[in-house]
DNA sequence: ATAAACAAGATTGTCGACAATCTTGCGGTG
DNA sequence: CACCGCAAGATTGTCGACAATCTTGTTTAT
């Protein structure tokens, strides 16, 4: 299930992932100060490892850091998500059209016997699979696509980012028959080795979800 | 000129400022291991703020780290030279697309007067232009999306590694009268406001320079 | 009363030392 | 002769203390 579970090592990787499931799941809310010397008594480590695992944050861009004065977690906007799936679109887009072109056979197998498991749970209404299947289906296209950059930039940085904007903001919302669909499509233009329209599909994939969730801002205004 | 000429405020920024350049220019070799107290007492600071250096440099994908084992310089390979032109396409092509929906009246005019003085350097064969020109050109359409995640991708992570490849494996190539060609009809539809257009061409145009480097790669074996 | 200048406090940036881990080369054992 | 284990050396990870910078509240001069 979990693909890549990041496990950590070194102390800083665990106060990096503590650190970042904390934001991430608003705990720690939105624009809030970072200070540094707080929270290695909260944690109970040293300075220098909360600073590295503050910069690594800064670097996933979910805090923002300022000389001298220190770092805040980055403050929430329509806009900013808007960003966000501008960049989704693009660069999960490139992932499908590479998918289409490097996922081995056995990949492809696997990728349609998910949808068919996902298939009876849509039916059957577990609405289980929005979290969970959604990313699977997503990230098993990112990692087809065999390029490195491409999957690092979206499943260490991008992903996250989304993922606060969809807790914080209580984006857990409904499209999932027709985004169920809109997956099949995908692996369809996968299995026929049809990059331009695999690309195509994503990209539409996600401008829906762009679309649906600038309409329940509109309406949460 | 310079855009971004982003300034050092504090020792790590220098080092990692000049640790990026040494290693982009070749000055340090790809696949060289760094090591944490060699280089502090090569650039008389602490331990502490080369760490910090590397860190950073790890984030732009420049150096890989493993813990407790150290970081070393990415080695080039033309494989991942056209993995980074494969996210460029996907990148800058959005660039473009946003850059032709957000630039305002006055920037796109700039934009023009640019390209006018590019062409008399070209008609005049002072192929400065290659270098500096052309990433003045792509530079603008990137600010120009008004997309931070764009930007910061681009600016700070891809094209640092970009041109580390140039540099190291000596692509400084021709291809400059039709590249301009191109730059001509990338700005023709960003001041029609022509997004789909926009994207379009400037997709092509860095597909044609990822052919031309992958040509000039395989005669050099 | 407003604004500039200063001082006290708090926070970040930098440093050197110690602890934990990895690498390397030697020696023992099958 | 090959392989495993172990010890010495070197490298990275972590720590607490000091220095530099920013923030804040007060004072002072116009």
């Amino acid at each position: 299930m979990d693909f890549f579970q990041e496990q950590a090592v070194t102390s800083s990787d665990k106060a990096f992932f503590r650190l970042r499931k904390e934001i991430v799941e608003g705990v720690i809310p939105s624009s809030t100060k970072l200070s540094e010397t707080e929270l290695s008594t909260k944690y109970q480590v040293s300075r220098a490892v909360v600073r590295e695992a503050i910069n690594r944050l800064e670097a996933c861009n979910i805090v923002e850091r300022k000389a001298n004065v220190g770092a805040r977690v980055v403050s929430l906007s329509p806009e900013g998500l808007i960003e966000l799936y501008q960049v989704r679109e693009s660069l999960e887009g490139m992932a499908a059209r590479l998918a289409a072109q490097h996922m081995t056979a056995q990949e492809i197998t696997e990728l349609n016997a998910l949808l068919n498991s996902q298939s009876d749970e849509v039916k059957n209404a577990e609405l289980y699979y929005q979290e969970a299947g959604d990313l699977d289906f997503h990230y098993r296209i990112i990692l087809g696509s065999k390029n490195s950059h491409l999957i690092s930039m979206l499943v260490n940085g991008l992903y996250h980012l989304v993922r606060m904007y969809r807790v914080q903001l209580g984006m857990a919302g409904p499209r999932v028959t027709s985004a169920f669909d809109e997956h099949k499509h995908i692996v369809q233009a996968i299995s026929n080795r049809d990059p331009e329209l695999a690309e195509m599909l994503m990209r539409r994939h996600i401008t829906y979800s762009k679309n649906n969730i600038e309409a329940k801002l509109q309406n949460s205004l």
